[in-house]
DNA sequence: ATGAAAGCGCTAACAT
DNA sequence: ATGTTAGCGCTTTCAT
């Protein structure tokens, strides 16, 4: 009598156990274990019969059980060190989650996403720290995060940007060419035939932002021009607002600024804008990125194009290629493009 | 001889086990547990030398013997039901998970967060079915997720709105009152003198898109008045703007729009503006949400505020709850209120 | 190709 | 207050 395949999946108190597949298969528990890890060296028939076995007792195998024996979660991280403002504002990180995700749909790896500001010995550290991942991905890495030295001490771990103590042996990272897209920027400004050019950086205990700041200074040093003035921003477009008021206190003969991000300039913008100066003739702004923040609104930002989903993408193949015991690339440098639009 | 306190931490191959800690600090692994689940029923100078122990060896415990062991895993996850440019795109859920979050860090959970709009059966699915969490929070969650009926029957689950099947026995949501929402949004509309009111919904197959309009049709009854026109949005700009598009073409003579929700509504507005329309004077606007959308430009939105980041601590507060055995009500309703700006 | 047996690192009775 | 003894559900040698 064999019973009816629509009926309700069979389970005792707690899900079923590969134990009651194994019986209900007529089988041993190797042998199941063998079909969960391929169906491999299993005959025709105990495959078949354990896959129904399976499909009857709507099993799924215990993750922790798995993971304690086989010593691999098959989980990755994602840790973000910013707080949730911060991570849902910048469309920045919305690319890198999009490429991650997109890169591991084909893997069996699962993502598990961290964002926090976090203190050392916190909750994050511990939890990853605690075996609950195979590895991680790190990206808006600030000098002052500590705790992910910790991190990397015990698992593979790939980074978004260079991480700050410098490109050490066993730093694994993708990064883009900041110090070139500061240069693509600034040379644009220059070439137009602008002379007195300000800069609002991003957070200077990052190195993206520092890479940026040596592109602009790069160029201008070669066109024997001074930075009309250097403000530091933090990546927020109100910090890009502040920082553009003070440039206009400052040095209000300025004529061109270049914002080392979209969301920085749109807040140089607002500030422009209820000044009732004009941009581009009084004030030419070049961003940085070219998220949807550049062009969610008029006018349209100039900016500098990174391509962020392929850099989550590529930290992600990264990471993967570690876990599968491969020898990838240390550094993987993508390229960054100028993008004329209205404001430069 | 003591060991000197700066030394590096010590281990073998791997992280340092339970067992090792045990033998270091000279007592019973049963002991270090103890000390573990909070220090009771341990002496004083055993905690001490146990905590020393833990300390030098830099000692986490493993995450997946634990759970195995203890049948919980201290994790919650929190499910979207959605693709990562809608949960990017939109401020809501970033406030679901600040107030999950926040609720959370006084906790000893933590946060794993899916954004997947997948199919059943899917990575996601099997994670959490897997045995990978103690519970679930759903938001966003359409009539076609059947999926989640399956984690539903798994694990102690709480929606964030009703879920779509109706509200039987055993599912526990937190709601905004979404009909009072679109009712006080059309009030103020029909107060202030329109009479040729259309609404934008959010897509038909969520109760939230549904619960507003119906609280739409009722105000307009109540007024003896006609819906101008109904036209259907998914909660994106885009869609919020095709959606005007199609009412500024079907019944031009419409001077007022109650819209599902701010994104939809900047949609709307672009294309007011694009079309040379003067809001609110020609057509009134009211959104939905009070989220950053709403004053992050001209013109500010007049909108219903819902309290998010509330509901997101709310249903963490009933999760955990469920999660210690407790009994916690099962429906949870907030209310919305009327935001007054500048377009209606 | 398959089963038996050992063990992953921890918690949880149960003794004492 | 502390140690001993069983497992938790799975993978993985090792035989056969």
């Amino acid at each position: 009598m064999t019973l009816p395949s629509t009926q309700m999946p069979l389970r005792g108190a707690g899900a079923a156990t590969i134990e009651e597949v194994a019986a209900r298969a007529g089988v041993s528990r190797s042998t199941v274990s063998r079909v969960l890890g391929g169906g491999d060296r299993v005959s025709a028939a105990a495959l078949e019969s354990v896959k129904q076995a399976i499909a009857e007792l709507d099993y799924v195998p215990n993750r922790a059980a798995r993971s304690l024996a086989s010593r691999q979660t098959l989980a990755i991280a994602l840790v973000v060190p910013e707080d949730t403002t911060r991570f849902f504002g910048d469309p920045f990180f919305a690319s890198i989650v999009s490429g991650v995700n997109a890169r591991l749909a084909s893997s069996e790896y699962i993502l598990n996403l961290f964002i926090a500001s976090g203190d050392p010995g916190d909750k994050t550290t511990t939890y990853l720290t605690g075996g609950n991942v195979d590895g991680a991905l790190i990206v808006s890495h600030h000098a002052s995060n500590t705790f992910l030295d910790r991190i990397h001490r015990t698992m593979p771990v790939v980074f978004g940007g260079r991480p700050m103590p410098a490109a050490q042996d066993g730093y694994y990272f993708v990064d883009v060419d900041n110090v070139e897209g500061g240069r693509i920027a600034t040379s644009h400004l220059v070439e137009t035939g602008r002379r007195r050019i300000a800069t609002i950086t991003g957070p200077l205990d990052m190195t993206v932002s520092d890479d940026r700041l040596q592109g602009f200074r790069q160029v201008l040093a070669e066109a024997r021009l001074e930075p009309r003035i250097v403000e530091n921003g933090d990546f927020t477009i109100d910090g890009g607002a502040a920082a553009m008021e003070r440039i206009l206190e400052t040095a209000p003969d300025t004529d061109a600024v270049f914002v080392a991000s979209d969301l920085m300039a749109r807040g140089a913008l607002r500030v422009l804008q209820a000044r009732g100066v004009r941009v581009p003739e009084d004030i030419a702004v070049v961003g940085f990125d070219d998220s949807p923040a550049a062009t969610d609104m008029p006018p349209h930002l100039t900016t500098v194009r990174q391509p962020s989903r392929e850099q989550g993408e590529s930290m992600t193949e990264v990471l993967l290629a570690r876990l599968a015991g491969e020898d990838p690339p240390q550094a993987t440098i993508l390229h960054a493009e100028l993008v004329i639009r209205d404001t430069a």
